[in-house]
DNA sequence: TACTGTATATAGTATTGCTAAGTAGTGGCT
DNA sequence: AGCCACTACTTAGCAATACTATATACAGTA
């Protein structure tokens, strides 16, 4: 699978943030958790950044733990603006990616809908 | 629906290429055709920019020719690289959607795959 | 003349993911 | 002690792409 960092644009901040809604988590359990999920090109940098970015925007809660593994933790949960954002989100994708099914199904069809 | 451009990023084109796929076609149609899709708030800049665009990486062949109703128009055709590059959207797009239906549908499961 | 619809082009901006580098803590190996 | 690997977070600068706004131009109509 070549480059899908132009197809994540928009979409990789709606993953991080269903991910975060399933319980208190942190960036390196993030970026181990979609390289798990087949994300693998994704860098630890990309994910921090939009990690900054969800904080500075007041979509999440933060709570800094000491880790017996090394620095101290981060840990995530989402806030009431962040739930909104989630499903914000969900509702685009389910738009966009019913459009685009159509679009594909629409098979030989030259321009009609 | 909100602001959907930031998804979009990445999208368009190959909903683009798609569109082209079907048969020739120019610019003002593409845009047409897409606000028929719902796809209301894609601004006409944003198609003729991205036009220029596979024009420019050699994806598209083009017919300039005459309307009858105002300028002329120029008709866009894929080319073999225009193809390719659609095909891989398609991959890139199966490999993104699947992911996050997996994601979605992984429903209370806190961090696990 | 002025306005609407058809048709294309472009300059400048904002958002967001990427690369690359740096900082730090813990533990294992030599 | 010194080096390395793994854990964990941060930041500066770059690239790609969609948006806004504006400009150009042709045809028909009030």
């Amino acid at each position: 699978m070549d480059n899908l960092s132009e197809m994540l644009k928009g979409v990789l901040e709606g993953i991080v943030l269903e991910i975060i809604s399933r319980g208190e988590i942190y960036g390196y359990e993030i970026v181990k958790y979609l390289t798990q999920m087949g994300f693998e090109g994704i860098a630890e940098g990309t994910v921090y950044a939009l990690l900054m970015r969800l904080e500075r925007n007041r979509l999440v809660n933060i709570a800094k733990k000491p880790s017996e593994m090394g620095p101290p933790r981060k840990f995530y949960t989402l806030n009431e603006q962040g739930r909104e954002k989630l499903m914000s989100f969900w509702a685009k994708w389910d738009f966009l990616s019913s459009r685009i099914e159509i679009l594909r199904n629409n098979g030989g069809n030259k321009h009609e809908l």
